[in-house]
DNA sequence: GCGGTATTTCGTACAGCGTATCGGCAAATC
DNA sequence: GATTTGCCGATACGCTGTACGAAATACCGC
């Protein structure tokens, strides 16, 4: 290993720069035209929304984009890297443009509901989520904190309890929203199979009622657990409930 | 359609009752040895533990089990469904073998703290729950529900109140959870990256803290947003606080 | 015990995936 | 004009889930 060695060394560390610098921080490597990172981006968002994310590949976007796949390959670095911008380019969604109110339990309520709508919106923003990666800390993520932050300001609190707050608020947001689009996916899943469905489960439901095992929930059983899910607004509410009684 | 065709039409009945049949409800196949559901479900969890869902294939699976790769296909109809066996064989974990504390709340809290420790020791979780699949109607699932109904008992309320409850109470855990796997995940890729990891996020979040657009959140920014994520309990308390105060 | 049947096993094949590699071509530099 | 540099895109590798059908095996009535 002599000056060879260290010129490899050199180009390791390039990789492992560019394995942990956030994307938006890097520079989209091209300059001919049709392709652009944005383009892969609106070509895999509009993919992601017709047919969930598990059709977003490469060589389809490539296809749509009417370039080679590994085309692709001069703008984005990873397929990690063009799930961080998907990311971002939702996170943009969920900024309210417009002043918020000057209530923050009315403000945060504002900001939850948005975040709400663009998840249902995108379903497939859940099954990003959970794919690691430095996701949430994009220009739009960060807004999103900063708006959240700022709708808290009445509250008066250190910078690290407002956080906590906002990150209970979101966490309850996400699972929430994950539950809701659950049960859409199952409901619209049972719906094109037939009413069937319903018909095939509720006899193992029956079954279970009928075990005595479950006596606590019999009366939901018996209704399919077709249960139409939890009050988005209720629920936030008690945690803003919490909230308030702690600080307010 | 003549006679026949009435044969097809029972055919395709039949795929689509197995298509909508909860795996728990259909039997395994098996009769010989060396291979069974539970040797394949096992084998997936212990994949799945050390190595993350995404290792869990098939083949893998037979190979480890010194089984071919179709052979599996005798025990499991699809890969969906060895997902809806691990779900459920994990939902098991999540319940409280000794008797519930009387106290609603510190009932629910353990059940709480329970599902949250689950969650940590097979982060994959979070990605099965994604996955779309009645999984949350498996037997265990429903014995997690039976279980914070009963947990709520003394609050005497409606059962459509009481799984609204729950429903927000899950959601926030879940949630949570997600979150903490997420930053555990990023600290243990920056980690392995070296410390390096740090200090090229860093040089980027202060460009953004500079920039004056996010006044609200300079101070954690300058923390490079280490901070260690919200206080479980603490959440779960104002969630919880905001349910007795409208019930208790 | 034995034949027939039902079930299980498993080789092969297909269509898809992300992306490493590398030859050749075009543009930029000297 | 010659040389170097850097990018485009084709090909290929190893992986995925699983449909299909032939072969092998176990079970059951006799």
């Amino acid at each position: 290993m002599g000056v060879g060695a260290s010129e490899q060394v050199s180009d390791r560390d390039r990789a492992k720069a560019r394995s942990v610098t956030p994307v938006w921080a890097r520079e989209s490597g091209k300059r001919r035209s049709t392709l652009s990172r944005e383009a892969i981006v609106t070509a895999a968002l509009r993919i992601a929304d017709a047919e969930g994310l598990a059709a977003v590949s490469i060589r389809r976007i490539a296809t749509e984009l009417g370039a080679r796949t590994m085309s692709l390959y001069s703008y984005i670095d990873s397929k990690a890297d063009l799930f961080d911008l998907m990311t971002e380019e939702i996170a943009g969604e969920v900024l309210i443009a417009e002043g918020l109110p000057a209530d923050w339990r009315q403000a945060i309520t504002a900001i939850a509901c948005r975040s709400r709508e663009v998840g249902l919106r995108h379903p497939w923003q859940i099954d990003l989520v959970n794919q690691r990666s430095h996701a949430m800390i994009g220009p739009n993520g960060l807004r999103h904190l900063e708006q959240s932050v700022a709708a808290l300001s009445g509250l008066r609190l250190e910078p690290l309890d407002a956080w906590r707050a906002i990150a209970a608020v979101d966490d309850y947001v996400l699972g929430f929203v994950s539950r809701e689009i659950r049960e859409r996916e199952i409901a619209r899943h049972a719906e094109a199979g037939g009413l069937e469905g319903e018909e095939l489960v509720q006899p193992y439901l029956q079954g279970l009622a009928d075990s005595g095992e479950f006596v606590a929930i019999t009366p939901l059983l018996r209704d399919g657990l077709r249960c139409t899910g939890g009050d988005f607004e209720q629920g936030l509410n008690w945690m803003l409930d919490g909230i308030e009684r702690q600080y307010g």
